[in-house]
RNA sequence: GCGCCCGUAGCUCAGCUGGAUAGAGCGCUUGCCUCCGGAGCAAGAGGUCACAGGUUCGAAUCCUGUCGGGCGUACCA
């Protein structure tokens, strides 16, 4: 797999070797950047760095090095040509040459290899962590959607990753809800949506503590004992409300699977939090007994104030454990058990004190590999007119929004004018509208930068023109179409099925800037990957997807490929296949399938 | 008080390890289907990149401060 990076990088580098002063390798690809357009070529190298160790005005120095360069190189290199313009060196790339190795990279699957990290890891990514007997609404589905991509980047970087969840199915708000359905007249369950059912249990008896809290602190401390009770009773195993609890915590985790299902997300292991309590005991007193934990106030503490963190509570004086005695927990059985390298927390930005006291604790615990710990912090989700609020009933619970988008996406492809869908079958049109539902939530999660707080617009996100997950998908069902149609015409037909590499090389050089831009946009791929890695951030792969999408378009606008004649054809074919298995792969990358028709 | 995040077009956001004329979508105005799929393409209008200093050949980007918004700051999860 040629890099025209490393070419360009390359062709400096042995334009400069005699030049004292002159920047080294890493130096000056630091300096290449991307022209503002197209037209002014595909990388590019401006010569001001260099002016201060040359002793020379920085256009002198781009017009001798494009003398340099232009004279050594190779006739049939990657390089096109280089253009002095002003102070830059702007680099042409040979099209035909590119293309044609793309097309043999894809093929013999050099092209993954070069998209992998230099050291390939274990890496557990750990993502949306739901709570049972809580409503699942749009914000968790941001969780999800970054947390799954996380992990499929990782994975296409050649790592060895381990997809966790992490379900809340225990502690006091379980109790809460549970005793609501015990003494209020709740009705049936519905067959849908059993956890926003469970949860506006939950939320009435939060709701009811607060009132008493004002009122009644008798009727208050009683129904906190109550609430421990039934937590006692959960433990205890063979009560009514045990069972209670294991029927309704069934229907949570049977409704995550429907979720998860429908997303096409999939975990390599799941944690439980009610798992955790007693191991969370023993390592808070093994770490008591090592001097690590202190008493402090009646409650066990971690002090950090070496790290300036404060004191990490780890048991409170009730002799209860919390969030972080769990974490501790889970992180031992993360380096211990799974023997990660690298371990991800795919975590609201609200826990941000929280990681860090928990990264330091472990620090302080003697787990070294606590530096490899990464808290992917993301904001959180609001609607048009302001903050989601379970409590108020202000938010949009999952069953809800899917049965809108597939509404909103069904109407569209029944009102659209073309395509021909009157033989597709029922499984056809099912399929296809869950797959561009699942393509605009993703998008619409990811088109963002994780810092930023996404506004959930359920107009804006139902509608497909323009910026979104449809968008996407568009330009490969057009690809497809492009292929359908060559098939059609022996003499097209011949060119698709032929050599596309060898079609690419013998082509002429592609004329049109569309061509030129489409092809080095699939280049950057693996670096895009790279950048998702180093920032845990998707959205750098969504907003390239999503300028691929539009690259593509804006060539198939200008580029008939059928009507071509035969040697641009083939050259055009080899563009449109790379693009197909490029974005394509891009896209199952962000968690979205493509479909050939929609 | 202290810590973290954010402030770019009417709205929602990219661009931030410094580089050429600050971009996209929505909305508004206007062109383009006998054509490989119009869920599209092209054009127009719309900007003191919150404000003030600093760093340098060069700042939306880096540093400091101010203002504005969000979140967090041991017995919730």
């Amino acid at each position: 797999m040629i890099d025209f990076r490393d070419v360009v990088l390359d062709a400096l580098t042995s334009a400069l070797a005699n030049t004292d002063g002159a920047p080294d390798r890493a130096g000056l690809a630091k300096a290449l950047s991307h022209p503002k357009d197209q037209s002014m070529g595909d990388l590019a190298f401006p010569a001001f760095p260099l002016a201060k160790a040359l002793r020379k005005a920085p256009p002198a120095i781009a017009a001798e090095l494009g003398a340099t360069i232009t004279a050594a190189l190779a006739p049939d290199g990657a390089i096109a040509r280089v253009e002095v313009v002003g102070p830059f060196l702007n680099f042409f790339a040979a099209p035909g040459v590119l293309l044609a190795d793309l097309l043999r990279s894809l093929d013999d699957g050099s092209f993954d290899s070069f998209c992998h990290a230099d050291e390939r890891e274990r890496v557990m990514v750990e993502f949306s962590q739901p709570n049972t007997h809580k409503v699942f609404h749009v914000g968790h589905l941001r969780n999800v959607a970054v947390g799954d991509a996380l992990q499929r980047v990782y994975r296409a970087r050649g790592h060895d990753v381990v997809a966790a969840n992490y379900y809340g199915d225990f502690g006091v708000d379980v109790a809460k809800c549970l005793w609501w359905l015990k003494h209020e007249d709740v009705g049936t369950p519905p067959a849908i949506g059993r956890g926003a059912w469970l949860g506006k249990a939950y939320a009435a008896t939060t709701a009811r503590l607060e009132e008493l809290k004002e009122k009644d602190a008798v009727a208050f401390e009683a129904l906190h004992t109550e609430l421990r009770a039934i937590l006692a009773d959960i433990k205890s195993g063979d009560t009514e409300m045990a069972r209670l609890y294991a029927e309704t915590r069934q229907w949570c985790l049977d409704e995550f699977a429907e979720v998860y299902g429908w997303l096409d997300v999939h975990f390599d292991t799941d944690f439980f939090e009610s798992e955790l309590e007693e191991p969370g005991h023993a390592i808070v007193d093994e770490y008591l007994a090592k001097g690590v934990f202190e008493h402090s106030q009646g409650a066990i503490v971690c002090m950090l104030d070496a790290y300036d963190l404060g004191p990490a509570l780890v048991r409170k004086s009730d002799g209860t454990s919390l969030y972080l005695t769990w974490d501790l927990v889970l992180a031992r059985r993360k380096f211990d058990e799974f023997g990660v390298q690298r371990s991800l927390y795919v975590v609201g930005a609200e826990q941000t004190f929280h990681f860090k006291q928990l990264f330091a604790t472990l620090e302080r615990m003697g787990y070294e590999r606590a530096v490899d710990c990464r808290h992917v912090a993301y904001e959180l989700v609001m609607l048009p007119d302001g903050k989601m609020s379970s409590r108020k009933g202000k938010v949009i619970p999952f069953f809800e929004l899917r049965s809108a988008l597939r509404d909103a996406i069904d109407s569209k492809m029944r009102s659209a004018e073309r395509g021909s869908r009157d033989d597709w079958t029922e499984e056809q049109w099912e399929t296809t509208i869950d797959r561009i539902a699942v393509a605009c939530l993703r998008y619409g999660m990811l088109s963002v930068s994780n810092t930023t707080r996404v506004i959930f617009d359920i107009d804006a996100w139902t509608n497909l023109e323009g910026e979104s997950g449809a968008y996407l998908m568009y330009g490969l069902a057009r690809i497809s179409g492009i292929f359908a149609k060559a098939s059609e015409d022996p003499r097209s037909a011949a060119i698709a099925k032929g050599d596309l590499a060898a079609a690419a090389t013998l082509a002429p050089a592609f004329g049109a800037e569309a061509e030129r831009a489409l092809l080095t946009h699939l280049l950057r791929y693996p670096r895009v990957l790279a950048q998702v890695e180093a920032q845990a951030d998707p959205s750098f792969l969504a907003s390239w997807l999503y300028d691929g999408a539009k690259l593509f378009s804006r060539f198939y606008h200008d580029c008939p490929v059928l009507k071509a004649e035969p040697d641009l054809m083939g050259a055009r074919l080899a563009l449109v296949r790379a693009a197909e298995r490029v974005l394509s792969g891009g896209l199952r990358t962000l968690g979205v399938e493509p479909v050939a028709q929609m």
